[in-house]
DNA sequence: GTTCGTAAACGAATGGTGTTCATTATTATG
DNA sequence: CATAATAATGAACACCATTCGTTTACGAAC
């Protein structure tokens, strides 16, 4: 069926198909991407540049899904709020975070959203030569946070005995009510560290 | 050349080589490290249990590289050890924190290093309901630096105009020091955080 | 010391992946 | 209306992880 009527594909229909199944934990590829629209695998090479270009696509609709922009609030309460939305993001694909990690970022959306971020801390009081680096600190907590979101349920199985780790699970929550106690724990240590830093 | 007079491979030799690749940033699978033996794919399963089974003696390898042990040291020095070694252990294989991460940890070797850590921060005096997220903090803390040490030199390309993000770039330090920097910085504020919770 | 089972290599084959290219028919452009 | 670009297909390629049968050397039992 050679060039339909109306075209079965576009880069948005592609990204979008891609999130879905991250988003439902299948495996994701082009040719799992192509199942899933009922389309043969080389179709996409009319739409999008490769693997490669799929993941920016997906990476794109990503971002503008979990957006958070700024409007006037106090820096740490918005640091708190990007940092919340950002861990939701990669708990919620963990399968793309070995993709979206360590590459070079130029989509106008997510620079836009960096800036925005910037922008905050300069406005509040941060001294300019710090502020990339309080940036990468909040990317490694979210990235960190994610990822321990998205872990198992069970994270240490001992099978000797141990001097204090196997006490201490026994005792402890399980889940994502433990992970959410770690993130809440983490982001009140940050958020209190760059109040301190900013007030001396 | 069936069963040679001297075994050429054993679960040691298939788990370091296959740690040389992704230490040396290539392209790592079953296939690539029975080139790098010199060896036909097929052969390793006699050694090891497929894929998921060379990652696993790769990761023992790999924690036993990186180990840290607590000498009596204060919890905050043994701490940051910990969380240097774990950067560096991350930044050095960054290929290999998708199969590290999100599996549930049974390897002796690396529960008596958890067992280890958290058995130094209730001697510090954290309470005890505490110290599961206070060793998650730490993890999430590693491995965000160590992939952030890991990405590309410009980890921000802007196409367009910025408010106040491309400034920043410009005056900023690139690649591993602008890395080390946000470290120090990262671990300053968690180390900071941790002792006025523990005094208070 | 011969026999026999196991161990450890190989080769071939399977089903999966991402990618390229020629082909075809439709749609849009001149 | 003629022509070029577009968007699908199918065939082919190279690679991947994995399984199975085959071959042969080693080590233990008789």
């Amino acid at each position: 069926m050679p060039r339909p009527s109306s075209p079965l594909l576009s880069p948005e229909i592609i990204g979008a198909a891609g999130l879905a199944l991250v988003k439902a934990g299948e495996p994701f590829g082009v040719n799992a991407i192509a199942r899933e629209l009922g389309v043969r695998p080389s179709s996409l090479y009319n739409h999008a540049d490769g693997m490669e270009g799929i993941v920016e696509l997906m990476r794109g609709q990503l971002v503008q899904e979990y957006l958070v922009q700024s409007s006037g609030e106090p820096w740490d309460e918005f640091v708190v709020a990007v940092l919340r939305t950002q861990r939701r993001m990669y708990a919620d694909h963990p399968l793309l975070v070995p993709l979206l990690v360590g590459k070079t970022i130029t989509h106008p959306a997510v620079i836009a959203a960096y800036d925005d971020l910037a922008t905050v801390l300069v406005s509040g009081g941060f001294p300019e030569d710090e502020v990339l680096s309080v940036i990468a600190v909040i990317d490694a907590f979210a990235i960190g946070f994610g990822l321990d979101l998205a872990s198992p349920d069970e994270v240490w199985q001992p099978e000797e005995e141990t001097r204090t780790l196997g006490r201490l699970i026994d005792r402890a929550e399980r889940g994502s009510a433990r992970s959410d106690r770690t993130f809440e724990l983490g982001v009140g240590l940050l958020i209190d560290s760059l109040r301190a830093r900013l007030g001396r």
